[in-house]
RNA sequence: GGGUAGGUACCGAAGCGGUCAAACGGGGUGGACUGUAAAUCCACUGGCUUAGCCUUCAAAGGUUCGAAUCCUUUCCUGCCCA
């Protein structure tokens, strides 16, 4: 293991709450693995870059010798976590929970490392827990200490309700760290209530409380709401080189700092163009979760596409339409976005794109649905900003 | 339990018997511009076999030629009181 002073520096890198630093240093001095706890609630299967932050961090215990303590919350997702939320969230089935921790794991370990990872579904302690129990556990907590809590408190002054069970999410995932006997809990800066909590319990269960740790929370590609899924504004770490770069791209200068360090661990360059620092971060992500070649045909696909825009040049989906799809520019986009990108989309929605102006056939912008390419035709389809495809189509009969 | 105010499209919020697919704002999408940035301007923003038709204003019934708007019941929420 490397010397305290070496691993202290590295693991506060970053962070945004550490409370604190000396019992951080005192649990390293103990020069054992310390067991480090992340708990995560499959309430989405899919791992984006808002989630990479954290686990990153876990990682980096892990590189120094840590134990990482994965807590799937099976029972707090069907809670749903309260952080940061104005609204109650949709309940989630047991069944939908347990499918979701299946890929979050898969996905997760692309990142950690597994042989230095406990996980634990918290249904383990939770489902067996006697209610007598449950009450005294809910003896150890005030209504005061829990209302405390920002979003709770805006809600309370919101007039938006407030669930019972809601209540019990802080004191679940506290809980968490007594039976996993945590030293240290890393969370988003979303969980410091969370987190602190789960100190009071530990201590009044005669244990040594963990070390907190909340890393800044990653913006979304909106540059406003924090990354999730449900809002649509992340980066999936499955997703494609090319759409994971173009996604990269599209956020804007501001945010490309926060995700330089967050995301990089580094400081952004203001001497380099921004734009040139977007293409950089967007190589370098893509290289992470795919491949070094990838994140390089990604850029030159990019640019040959989107900068020197020449879609005929571009590597595109082929499509070839039967003469049923393709009787009229409407249908044919239609049937393109179903079957090219798996976009569902309404005719009118087709329509108005249309007529918007935003399609283009062999350049050419087209804004008459009931145009009819020709038979036998091949060129460039350009659907919207991202979406085109090369289309050849077929013969009648 | 009592009183009271509410539930309208992605969100906020008007509308309170016909002119309502529903004002306005935000968000979103598309276009122009551009660096798939920001800012700005313009258009669109329920569906369809689109000069028309169909399904929406918490849910179900009812009154009416006609209902988001009136009546009844049900469900949900805030606030005040207990």
């Amino acid at each position: 293991m490397e010397p305290i002073t070496d691993q202290l520096e590295q693991l506060i890198a970053g962070t945004l709450h550490l409370h604190s630093k000396a019992e951080l240093a005192k649990k390293l001095a103990l020069s054992r693995p310390l067991r480090v706890k992340l708990g995560v609630d499959p309430t989405s299967s899919d791992l984006h870059l808002g989630h990479t932050v954290v686990l990153e961090k876990l990682r980096q215990f892990q590189n120094l010798g840590h134990q990482a303590v994965l807590i799937i919350g099976d029972y707090t997702a069907m809670i749903g976590d309260p952080s940061g939320r104005s609204l109650t969230r949709p309940p989630l089935s047991h069944q939908q929970v347990l499918e979701h921790a299946q890929s979050y794991q898969v996905q997760a370990f692309k990142i950690l490392d597994p042989e230095k990872t406990e996980v634990f579904f918290n249904s383990q302690w939770f489902a067996p827990l006697p209610f007598a129990q449950v009450i005294a556990l809910h003896g150890r907590v005030t209504l005061q200490q829990i209302l405390q809590r920002e979003d709770f408190r805006n809600r309370l002054h919101q007039a938006q309700p407030i669930h019972l069970h809601e209540l019990h999410y802080p004191l679940m995932q506290g809980w968490d760290s007594v039976m996993v006997r945590a030293d240290v809990e890393i969370g988003g800066s979303d969980q410091l209530f969370n987190l602190l909590l789960g100190r009071d319990l530990q201590r009044s269960e005669g244990q040594e409380e963990q070390v907190i740790i909340t890393l800044p929370l990653l913006v979304g590609l909106d540059g406003v709401e924090k990354m999730s899924k449900s809002l649509g504004n992340y980066v999936g770490i499955e997703e494609s080189p090319s759409t994971m770069f173009g996604k990269i791209m599209s956020i804007s200068d501001e945010l490309m700092e926060s995700y330089y360090t967050l995301l990089l661990g580094e400081p952004l360059e203001k001497s380099v163009h921004p734009m040139e620092s977007k293409k950089i971060l967007a190589q370098r992500l893509v290289s992470r979760y795919h491949t070094a070649s990838l994140a390089h045909e990604a850029r030159e696909e990019f640019e040959l596409r989107f900068s020197k825009r020449d879609l005929q040049s571009a590597n595109l989906i082929n499509y070839f339409p039967s003469p049923d799809q393709s009787r009229d520019l409407l249908s044919l986009a239609l049937h393109a976005f179903d079957q090219c990108f798996e976009l569902k989309k309404s005719r009118s929605e087709v329509r108005r794109l249309i007529e918007g102006g935003s399609v283009t056939w062999c350049g050419e912008k087209i804004t008459d649905p009931t145009f009819v390419i020709d038979e036998q035709s091949e060129g460039v389809l350009k659907l919207d900003r991202t979406h085109a495809l090369r289309v050849r189509v077929l013969e009648k009969e």
